[in-house]
DNA sequence: GTCTATAGATTGATAGAC
DNA sequence: GTCTATCAATCTATAGAC
């Protein structure tokens, strides 16, 4: 069995260290030591630190949003030719599933979770950038699905389920308060249910 | 005037800061230029950094979980000798008022978002410890209100909750992508009113 | 491409005068 | 309690041998 590419074993080890402990909290002498390489290979692979960080979350928003906006295109394609407003559903199913469809680690669960919140600012203009047009061709489908709804109310409820979306991204698998009785643990397809009964719920409502 | 406490300045200055851009993106100097008061202050009022921290958390989440409960415990109260299950709304507007009731800045605000998120482990774990006999009892009564729903749906359910509250509190006053025409500028009263629009829709679901 | 060695800056913390 | 001065550790980044 090759061994993994310098690139590839830093871009991994990177993005555990990230979603874990948050990007400015990592230092790249962490990074190196659990990737196995030398310090020194990370600026000469991605130029400097800042580099690493956007290099790390491209690799996993770059296709996420890629099959987002592929899917929602499909949506608004089926919307224009039979002149049906779109299902509420669907719009946000296309934002949620793709994630763990596309899941090959814990740890790209939790560096898309991390992307949303984190404080440093080159993870918050990676993230805003890369999911620009899927924010705004998700809005605009809803606004078809939900002409009742004020736009301006429609914005903020998008908001509110975008934050359950994240926050129980961020949750799962490590949930520290559990009430008595409580089975937290989860799989994903029914964390996506019980989701999207949660906000398609809390979207439509008039 | 009386020049502020120095105590109290750097509680300010240090709050500001880490709303802002998080707590290990924060240093003493900057907390203590802002503060103008000496960079050996905060060592000798708080011991050490994380001894700031703690002090800037606890500082707004005390009298605000002691708040929550206060009402918890009263919808509680009611529930127990009328017999009635008590309202979702109710228990879950204890949860969010008192946050906009207790304001007196800005940086109030997202401190408490912040607290939420911020990748921090001693932020993490101040904040745990603080809401967590809110959490249960918010929870042991939401159960008595909804009956029909399973403990573990509902877990999940409070989380989306939750994470709509943080994310949306988070986004108030600093929307970085609003799509055309709409008005995303709100008070903080109506922000409430559409939280729990949004969120008491989506645990009520059958 | 990979390594050692180190520069150069910044950090949290503290000793000691006032 | 407040200040100056500084230590010791840590960080990112880079120069230069291989």
């Amino acid at each position: 069995m090759k061994k993994k590419d310098t690139t590839q074993r830093i871009l991994d080890a990177a993005e555990a260290l990230f979603a874990e402990k948050g990007v400015s909290n990592t230092s790249l002498r962490e990074i190196t030591s659990r990737a196995g390489v030398n310090l020194a290979s990370v600026n000469y692979h991605f130029g400097s630190k800042l580099g690493l960080v956007e290099a790390v979350l491209k690799r996993r928003l770059d296709p996420l949003n890629k099959e987002r906006l592929k899917r929602l295109q499909a949506i608004k394609r089926e919307a224009d030719s039979t002149g049906k407003a779109p299902s509420v559903r669907a719009i946000m199913q296309a934002i949620f599933e793709p994630i763990l469809i596309m899941v090959d680690t814990q740890a790209f669960i939790r560096i898309i979770a991390r992307s949303m919140t984190d404080p440093d600012e080159t993870v918050k203009n990676v993230f805003l950038r890369e999911i620009g047009p899927v924010f705004r061709l998700m809005f605009s489908l809803l606004m078809r699905a939900l002409p009742h709804v004020p736009k301006d109310v429609l914005f903020w409820r998008v908001q509110f389920a975008l934050g359950a979306m994240g926050h129980s991204l961020w949750a799962i698998g490590r949930v520290k308060m559990v009430p008595e009785g409580v089975d937290a643990s989860i799989s994903r397809d029914r964390l996506l249910e019980l989701w999207l009964d949660f906000c398609t719920e809390g979207l439509e409502n008039p």
